[in-house]
RNA sequence: GGGCCAUUAGCUCAGGGGUAGAGCACCCGCCUUUUAAGCGGGGUGUCGAAGGUUCGAUUCCUUCAUGGCCCA
């Protein structure tokens, strides 16, 4: 270990020993701050020639013989620092120019203005709190490398502002949410991640292993049944904003766990979910940023309600040109999908033609918020069906950007069509389709015991911070996307 | 899973069969209002890994690894 580190690391590793050697712990305690840099800066007129203490990290040095300016960053901006040799004494002076870029500081000292006009601390004293062995990238480029970036959050994160704006971002989009959510009634719950059943989405799931009950569990692919239970037990309105894991490939739009919201409302239905979601986010995003526009990847895109509302069997004829009431069987679908070329790996069923449909030509042309309504039965086995047309369910998926963002039901709550939908859902399985529906013999038992008609909402929430925040990968979004582990 | 691309110093990148390059960072010296501070000096490396071709490979070929983009 100790041969493969790098010159300017060794060189570190023997300031440390020296600093130690000199009485200086290297990595201090408690440090009493009085400002941020932010503060320093904003309130320069009131703090003008006051001391002011400030922690942070060192970001740049610049020397001038016997006088030093040095940048400390901490995560309200940055403060620059003049250390002045006649002011703090030569042995302190000393000990400052010995310190490197990357170390963590406090200082003390005077606000003032340089000749430049910069708001500045002329250091009386300072306290090293954390002695760094590696150096920082470099300081105008920063950190490029995309897999270094993930790899190594930390690094990107201390060097490019940008990317640390983006989660600042998203944790003020999720309070957003909460208190959008929580102020209308909804309470917010937490439910098993570890499912003996993984239902509520068509997705594999992956596996786990309890020892203690020797069994096989899996990772929950999606929030839905555990919620619906509760609306049968009278909660009325709950909703939670959690992980759910999917073992599928990874791209820019998909990471093998990631966040969705869910809710459910009793007594509502899909035209309410409707409502919602584009009173949501669009509150979300003037809360957060300030405006309902948002620039996503060149599109200008504005989210105030009320969004287009267009039928999904509409939407299809319209952009894809097929009438999909004329596909009677699985064997008209997958001549169709010949005849358009749209390959795929598993066999065509009725199902898989209009995700194809929809993905190929319905979603790439709905940039401003969209809902689809109304999708075919077959794949909405979770959806209560449409009195005027049992073939169809009360379901709208909504497209922003030519992506799907929420998807959302009436919640079917006949209890015998929902055992039968499974059953459906256990044929496919069973005819290979891995992604099929389990059945769950519990969720139709809470059923049974009768839940109110109700309304249901997923929302992504990667996704959606991705397109508030304007950025193009799912792993710009999450902290520690998955990667294969380094040797 | 398939196609294309990338991998060279701590970082950002050039190079292209014959002793390994730049900027930043780093080290030494000078410098008391600079800010990508400046001036002078110093190159710190398993060119992702393993095979192959060759007198000679970081460079060409094959395989592999990791990552990115596109497709599935």
């Amino acid at each position: 270990m100790a041969d493969d580190i790098s010159e300017q690391e060794v060189i570190r590793r023997a300031k440390l020993a020296k600093l130690r050697e000199m009485g200086i712990d290297p990595y201090g305690g408690r440090f009493e701050v009085t400002h941020n840099a932010k503060q320093i800066v904003d309130d320069y007129g009131r703090l003008e020639g006051s001391l002011v203490t400030v922690a942070g990290r060192l970001m740049a040095v610049r020397v001038h013989g016997k006088a030093t300016f040095a940048d400390l960053r901490d995560l309200s901006g940055r403060i620059q620092l003049y250390v002045k040799r006649d002011v703090v004494g030569a042995e302190l002076y000393d000990l400052f120019l010995f310190l490197d870029v990357g170390d963590i500081l406090g200082v003390t000292g005077k606000v003032f203005k340089t000749h430049k006009g910069e708001v500045t601390v002329a250091v009386d004293d300072f306290k090293l709190l954390s002695k760094s062995l590696k150096p920082l990238p470099e300081k105008w480029h920063g950190l490029k490398d995309v897999e270094l970036r993930y790899r190594e959050r930390y690094v990107d994160l201390i060097m490019n502002p940008e990317v640390r704006d983006v989660f600042i971002s998203r944790s003020k989009i999720i309070s957003a949410i909460r208190a959008y959510l929580d102020a209308r009634g909804f309470i917010e719950v937490e439910t098993p991640t570890m499912h003996v059943v993984a239902g509520g989405a068509a997705a594999r799931p992956f596996i786990t292993h309890h020892n203690a009950l020797d069994m096989d569990l899996y990772l929950r692919i999606a929030l839905e049944l555990y919620l619906k239970r509760l609306i049968v037990g009278g909660l009325e309105r709950v909703y939670e904003i959690g992980r759910n894991f999917r073992n599928e490939g990874i791209s820019t739009k998909h990471n093998p766990e990631f966040t969705m919201l869910e809710l459910y409302q009793a007594y509502a239905d899909y035209t309410d979910m409707m409502r919602l979601t584009e009173d949501m986010i669009s509150s979300v995003c003037e809360k957060v940023f300030g405006t309902r526009t948002i620039q996503y990847q060149g599109h200008e895109i504005d989210l105030t309600p009320p969004w287009r509302r267009l039928s999904l069997l509409d939407a299809v004829k319209e952009y894809a040109g097929i009438d999909y009431r004329s596909v009677r069987d699985d064997k008209d679908a997958a001549e169709i999908a010949e005849k358009l070329g749209l390959k795929s790996d598993k066999t065509t069923t009725k199902a898989g033609l209009l995700d194809k449909l929809i993905d190929a030509y319905v979603e790439p042309n709905l940039i401003a918020p969209t809902f689809l309504l109304d999708y075919p039965v077959e794949v909405s086995p979770l959806a209560k069906r449409k009195s005027d047309d049992p073939s169809l369910t009360y379901r709208f998926e909504a497209f922003i950007a030519g992506r799907e963002t929420a998807n959302a039901f009436s919640e079917l709550n006949d209890p015998i069509d929902q055992r039968e939908r499974f059953l459906q859902q256990v044929e496919e399985r069973k005819k290979g389709d891995e992604e099929a529906h389990m059945m769950d013999d519990d969720y139709v038992n809470a059923l049974e015991y009768g839940m109110p008609p109700t309304g249901g909402l997923g929302i992504g929430i990667d996704r959606l911070v991705m397109l508030l925040t304007n950025q193009p990968s799912i792993r710009d979004v999450i902290l520690f996307p998955l990667m294969r582990p380094r040797d």
